[in-house]
RNA sequence: GCGGGGGUAGCCAAGCAUGGUCAAAGGCGCAGGCUUGAGGGGCCUGUUGCGAAGGCAUCCGUGGGUUCAAAUCCCUCCCCCCGCACCA
C-alpha cells in the first residue's frame, strides 16, 4: 500500500450522504429540454432511427408502459454514445372506439367506471367535469393528468424528440393514411366482401370481447346448411351441420319435440326455422316470418336428400337444441353418437366413413365404451362427438360410391360436397357462436351479424406474402425466437377487415361512411415522424402527389416546393426505420402488417430493418389491468424511487423480451444502490488532485485491464440489446472490481478517475440524470473532458498480462477460504507451496492481513517446513496449502 | 384445438446453438461477523448435505436413452405462459 490517499482505503470514513434524486432529475430534465438536447435534424453523421408503439391514452401510464418506453430510450442513448445521430420520436394513437366508449361511460354516469376514474386514475370532479368529448379525454391522459403519458415519459427522462409529435388523427397524417389506401386500391390490395362479427342488437354495434358480460373468448363457427325439401310441400328443412360429408349417411331429420317452429321466407325460399333461429339468422340473411308450425305436424313426413334423392323421415326428439343454428338437424347414426342413441335402433345406421380402430358403426363403439345409456347424458355425448369427429377428420376415409368420393379423405369430401350442394342451390351457410350465451354489457344477448360492404386488406395474396417472407429473412429480429412466429403468422394471415363504423380515425377515402380501423392506420406512421415537424410548420394542405414526391421521388408539381423538399430530405435521411420496438403480442397483427405495408408502398431501400419484441410486465405476480385498478403508476414510482432507479430496475432483472415482474421492494433496493454509487463516485471525484503523476502499479493495471474486459462485454451486450446483461457489467461487475481494487490496497486517484469516467459513461443510458450530474462534477475537476457525456472515452486496451497474476491470487484466495472453512481450528500460520516463479503473484502481506495469520510462501525448490508433506500436491497455477493451528500442531 | 415460448437452488435469473473448465455467474432475500458514538448504510463471510483441508456425494420439471462425460444432445410424460384477428 502506498497510502497516497488514505480516505480510499476501506471502509469509507465518510458518512452516508446520498443525493436528492428528484432534485437532480428535475434539474437535468429541464436542462435537456431547454437545450433541445434530443431534437434531431439530418446531418452528416450516420443515423439511427428507432420507434416504439405509440400509446393509446385511455388511462394512466403504469410501470408496464414505462418499461416499453424506457427500453428504446436506453438504446437511443446508447447509440448517441456510439456517435449516431438518433431519432427517437413519439406520437399518440387515438384511432378506435375505447376512448369514445370511456367518455360515453363517464357521461352516462356508469358507477363502476366512475369509481375507477376517481380512485385509480386519480381524476377529480373538476377533471371529470372538464371532459366533454373524446379529444378532451385523450388530452387529459396525454398531458394533463399527473399520471398521463407525456408527464410520465418526461419524468422518466426519456430522450424523446418532441418536435416530431403528432396523433393518428392529425389532419395531415390522415392525408398520408388516405394516400396509403388509395395506393392499395390502385394496386388492388383491398377488396370488399361480407364478414361475420359479434353484434349487440340493442346497441346496434359490433362488440369485442372487452364489451362482453359473458362469453369472452367465444368464437364464431360456420355451419353448413343443407336444404331438404319436404316431400310434396313448398318448404325446406335447413339442416345445419359441421359435417356435410356425412350427408350420405343421413337416415332421418330431427326436429325438437312439440316445438313451435316458424316458416319463413329466407331470401326467396321457405325455410322451417326455430324461433331463436329466426332472430339470429335475420342478422345474416333477409328473413321474413310467415307462419308458425308445430314440429308435431311435420313428424312422419318425408324429406328429400338433395344429393341421394332419398326420402327420409322427419322425427321429433328432445335433444335438439333450437337455439343453435337453424334448429333443424340431420341424423347420421353411424357417425353421430347423439343420433345413434336417440334412434334406439329404430333405423339401421349407415356407414359412410371408415376409420382405423373403429368398427363399421363408429358411433356405437364410443357409446359402448363410455357407457352412454340415453340422450340425457349430454356431457359424455358431447365428448364422444368431439372425439369421433377428430378421429374421422384426421384419419377417416370415405366409403361411399358417389362421384370420386370413394377412398377420399374426409377433409377433401367435406370441401367437395359443400361445392356441389352450393352449385345445385341446396347448400348455404349460417354463422353461430361456438358457445352460448354471449351477453353484451348492456345485458342483451348478442348475435352473429354478417356485415356487408366490409373492406379487406388482401393479406392472403400469395405474391405479397412471398415478398414479405423474403424481406423477413433479411431482417434483424430480436429475440431470434420470434422469427418462427413471424413466419407462421405470414403463412396463416387472412384478409383483414380494415373498416369500421364507429370510433375516431381517418375516413376511407372512397367510402366516407367507413373509418379505417386502428391497426390498419398505424402501419407506416413511422414515416410521418420524419416529416412531422416540417408539416406542422408548413401548415399547408397536401395531396397524394405530395407523398408520391416525398416518399417515392415521383417527379411531379411538388418538386421545388420548399416544404416538399425539406420533407423529402428528412425522410430520405432517416428512413428506413432501423428498429421497431413493440410488445410480442403484436407480432400476429401490427408488426406483421407493418412489414406488409412497407413492402407494398415503398422502394426496398426504405423497408424496416429490425424488430424488437418486448415481453410483458406483471405487477407483484399479477397481470396489470387499468380497468381493474391493478396498476403501479409511473408517477408513483418516480416519486418513490426516482426516475433513474425506476429505469434501472425495469431493465436489470430480465432481458427486454422476457416477462418482467414488478416488485416495489426491489425497486427500492435499486434506489439505495444508486445512492451508494453516487457517494462512491463523489468520493473518487473528491480525491482527484492535479499535478500528481505516479507510475501505475500492478493493481492499477489490473483495474484498468479488467475495465477493458467489462466494457467489451458491455458493448457486446448492448449491440445485441441485452440490456440486463449490459447493466450487470456496467454496475455490479464494475462495483465488484472496484471493491477488490480497494481491498487490495489500490488507491491511485488517476486510475480511479479513468475508471469512474468509463463507469459513468456505461451507466449513462440507464441512469442518465445521475450520470450527467456526476459527469458535471467530474468535469469541474477534469476540465478537459467533453461537456457532453455522449463523447464517450474509448475502453482501455486489455493486456492479458495485467490480469493473469491477479486471477491467480483470486483463485488462490478462494481455495484458502474453502480449505479454512472445513477446518475447525484457528489458523495461526499458512504455508503455501508453489511452482517456482509463481511466488511473485502471491501477495503474502495481503493474505496475512486478510486472514490474520502468518503466511509463508515457499516455492517447491525452497521448501523448509512441510510436516504433512503437502507440498507435493502443488500444481501449476494451484499452490498446495498447509494450515497450522493455534497450538502449533494440526 | 392450432401456433409460439418456457420449466435451473428461498425468489428473479445466467448457462444451454460450440457436451467436460458447472455445486452451476449476477442480483435479491436470509444468517453471522466487522465498522469499538447499537440496529432500514458500508465492508466481509456463508447460504444442498457431509468433511480436521482446497474434497466427496447428490442436484438443474418427470422417466428413459446416447456418451468416457449432460443443466447442456435424443425420446416419453407432466406442468406453466402468450397469441388465434376486427381489438387497442
Amino acid at each position: 500500500m502506498r497510502g497516497r490517499n488514505k480516505s480510499l482505503n476501506s471502509p469509507s470514513p465518510l458518512p452516508f450522504m446520498g443525493y436528492d434524486f428528484r432534485a437532480v432529475e428535475l434539474k437535468w430534465q429541464e436542462r435537456w429540454e431547454r437545450e433541445k438536447r434530443h431534437e434531431a435534424e439530418p446531418d452528416e453523421r450516420k443515423k439511427f432511427f428507432i420507434t416504439v408503439a405509440w400509446p393509446y391514452p385511455s388511462g394512466p401510464m403504469h410501470v408496464g408502459h414505462a418499461r416499453t418506453y424506457t427500453f428504446p430510450d436506453v438504446i437511443a442513448r446508447y447509440k448517441r454514445l456510439m456517435g449516431y445521430n438518433v431519432l427517437f420520436p413519439m406520437g399518440w394513437h387515438l384511432t378506435g372506439s375505447p376512448i369514445v366508449g370511456a367518455v360515453n361511460r363517464l357521461k352516462s354516469g356508469e358507477e363502476k367506471f366512475l369509481g375507477i376514474a376517481k380512485n385509480v386514475y386519480g381524476m377529480s370532479d373538476e377533471d371529470l367535469g372538464s371532459i366533454n368529448d373524446p379529444m378532451d379525454y385523450a388530452r387529459y391522459f396525454i398531458d394533463q393528468s399527473p399520471m398521463g403519458y407525456k408527464k410520465g415519459m418526461r419524468s422518466l427522462g426519456l430522450s424523446i424528440d418532441w418536435s416530431k409529435e403528432f396523433t393518428s388523427i392529425t389532419p395531415s397524417y390522415s392525408r398520408e393514411v388516405e394516400w396509403q389506401y388509395r395506393k392499395f386500391l390502385e394496386k388492388r390490395l383491398v377488396t370488399t366482401g361480407s364478414h361475420p362479427v359479434k353484434f349487440c342488437p340493442h346497441d346496434n354495434n359490433p362488440v369485442t370481447d372487452h364489451d362482453l358480460l359473458e362469453g369472452e373468448g367465444v368464437d364464431i363457427q360456420e355451419f353448413f346448411v343443407i336444404e331438404y325439401e319436404v316431400d310434396g310441400e313448398d318448404l325446406f328443412l335447413p339442416a345445419a351441420t359441421l359435417r356435410p360429408e356425412t350427408i350420405f349417411g343421413v337416415t332421418n331429420l330431427w326436429l325438437k319435440r312439440d316445438e313451435d317452429y316458424v316458416v319463413a321466407d329466407v331470401e326467396g325460399k321457405k325455410w322451417l326455422l326455430s324461433r331463436e333461429a329466426v332472430r339470429n339468422i335475420s342478422y345474416q340473411k333477409s328473413v321474413k316470418p310467415l307462419e308458425e308450425r308445430n314440429s308435431g305436424a311435420l313428424e312422419g313426413k318425408k324429406a328429400i336428400n338433395p344429393i341421394t334423392r332419398e326420402r327420409v323421415p322427419i322425427i321429433c326428439a328432445d335433444f335438439v337444441q333450437t337455439d343453435v343454428a337453424t334448429g333443424v338437424v340431420g341424423s347420421v347414426p353411424a357417425h353421430a353418437p347423439y343420433d345413434l342413441v336417440a334412434l334406439k335402433g329404430s333405423i339401421p345406421p349407415r356407414q359412410v366413413i371408415e376409420v382405423a380402430g373403429y368398427s363399421d358403426i363408429p358411433a356405437k363403439d364410443l357409446v359402448a365404451q363410455m357407457g352412454i345409456r340415453d340422450e340425457s347424458e349430454r356431457e359424455k355425448l358431447d365428448e364422444a362427438t368431439r372425439k369421433l369427429y377428430r378421429d374421422e377428420r384426421a384419419r377417416g376415409t370415405m366409403i361411399v360410391n358417389y362421384g370420386d368420393f370413394y377412398g377420399k379423405s374426409v377433409e377433401w369430401a367435406q370441401k367437395e360436397i359443400k361445392k356441389e350442394l352450393t352449385a345445385i342451390g341446396r347448400g348455404d351457410v349460417v354463422y353461430e357462436f361456438t358457445k352460448k350465451p354471449v351477453i353484451c354489457r348492456c345485458g342483451t344477448e348478442c348475435v352473429v351479424k354478417l356485415v356487408s360492404d366490409q373492406w379487406f386488406i388482401r393479406y392472403s395474396d400469395e405474391e405479397w406474402k412471398k415478398t414479405v417472407r423474403q424481406w423477413l429473412a433479411s431482417m434483424d429480429l430480436v429475440p431470434p425466437e420470434t422469427r418462427n412466429y413471424f413466419s407462421n403468422v405470414i403463412d396463416w394471415l387472412r384478409d383483414w377487415p380494415f373498416t369500421r363504423l364507429v370510433g375516431m380515425g381517418t375516413k376511407v377515402p372512397w367510402a366516407k361512411d367507413w373509418i379505417i380501423e386502428s391497426l390498419s392506420d398505424s402501419t407506416i406512421y413511422m414515416s410521418y415522424y420524419t416529416i412531422a415537424d416540417v408539416m406542422r410548420e408548413a401548415k399547408m394542405e397536401v395531396d397524394d402527389d405530395f407523398f408520391d414526391y416525398v416518399f417515392l421521388s415521383k417527379d411531379n408539381r411538388w418538386k421545388g416546393n420548399e416544404t416538399a423538399e425539406r420533407a423529402k430530405k428528412a425522410f430520405s435521411y432517416w428512413y428506413p426505420l432501423d428498429y421497431r420496438v413493440s410488445a410480442s403480442e403484436l407480432i400476429p397483427n401490427h408488426l406483421t402488417f407493418m412489414i406488409f405495408h412497407h413492402t407494398a408502398l415503398f422502394p426496398e431501400e426504405y423497408w424496416p430493418r429490425g424488430i424488437i419484441s418486448l415481453g410483458l410486465v406483471i405487477l407483484e405476480g399479477r397481470m396489470m389491468h387499468s380497468s381493474s385498478g391493478i396498476i403501479y403508476p409511473v408517477a408513483q414510482s418516480v416519486e418513490d424511487f426516482g426516475a433513474d432507479a425506476t429505469r434501472f430496475y425495469l431493465l436489470y432483472s430480465v432481458e427486454p423480451w422476457q416477462n418482467f415482474d414488478w416488485r416495489a421492494s426491489e425497486a427500492k433496493v435499486i434506489g439505495r444502490q444508486l445512492q451508494h454509487f453516487c457517494d462512491l463516485a463523489r468520493e473518487i471525484i473528491d480525491s482527484i488532485s492535479s499535478g500528481e503523476e505516479m507510475e501505475k502499479d500492478h493493481m492499477d493495471l489490473w483495474l484498468l485491464g479488467s475495465l477493458g474486459k467489462r466494457m467489451a462485454a458491455y458493448l457486446d451486450s448492448m449491440e445485441n440489446f441485452r440490456t440486463r446483461s449490459a447493466l450487470q457489467m456496467a454496475f455490479y461487475e464494475m462495483m465488484n472490481d472496484y471493491r477488490w481494487y480497494v481491498r487490495r490496497g489500490g488507491d491511485d486517484p488517476r486510475t480511479l478517475k479513468e475508471f469512474l469516467e468509463r463507469w459513468i459513461v456505461m451507466l449513462y443510458p440507464f441512469t442518465p440524470h445521475l450520470c450527467d450530474e456526476l459527469w458535471e462534477m467530474l468535469r469541474a475537476k477534469v476540465p478537459e473532458l467533453d461537456e457532453r457525456i455522449e463523447c464517450y472515452p474509448e475502453a482501455p486496451p486489455v493486456k492479458e498480462g495485467d490480469l493473469e497474476a491477479e486471477e491467480y491470487l483470486i483463485n488462490l484466495f478462494d481455495d484458502i477460504k474453502a480449505a479454512l472453512q472445513a477446518l475447525p481450528i484457528e489458523p495461526k500460520a499458512l504455508y503455501l507451496y508453489c511452482i517456482p516463479g509463481e511466488e511473485r503473484a502471491i501477495d503474502s502481506a495481503f493474505l496475512k492481513n486478510e486472514l490474520s495469520c502468518d503466511v509463508f510462501v515457499q516455492p517447491l525448490n525452497k521448501v523448509t517446513h512441510d510436516p504433512k508433506g503437502r507440498a507435493k500436491r502443488a500444481k501449476k497455477g494451484k499452490p498446495a496449502i498447509y494450515v497450522e493451528g493455534g497450538d502449533g500442531s494440526e
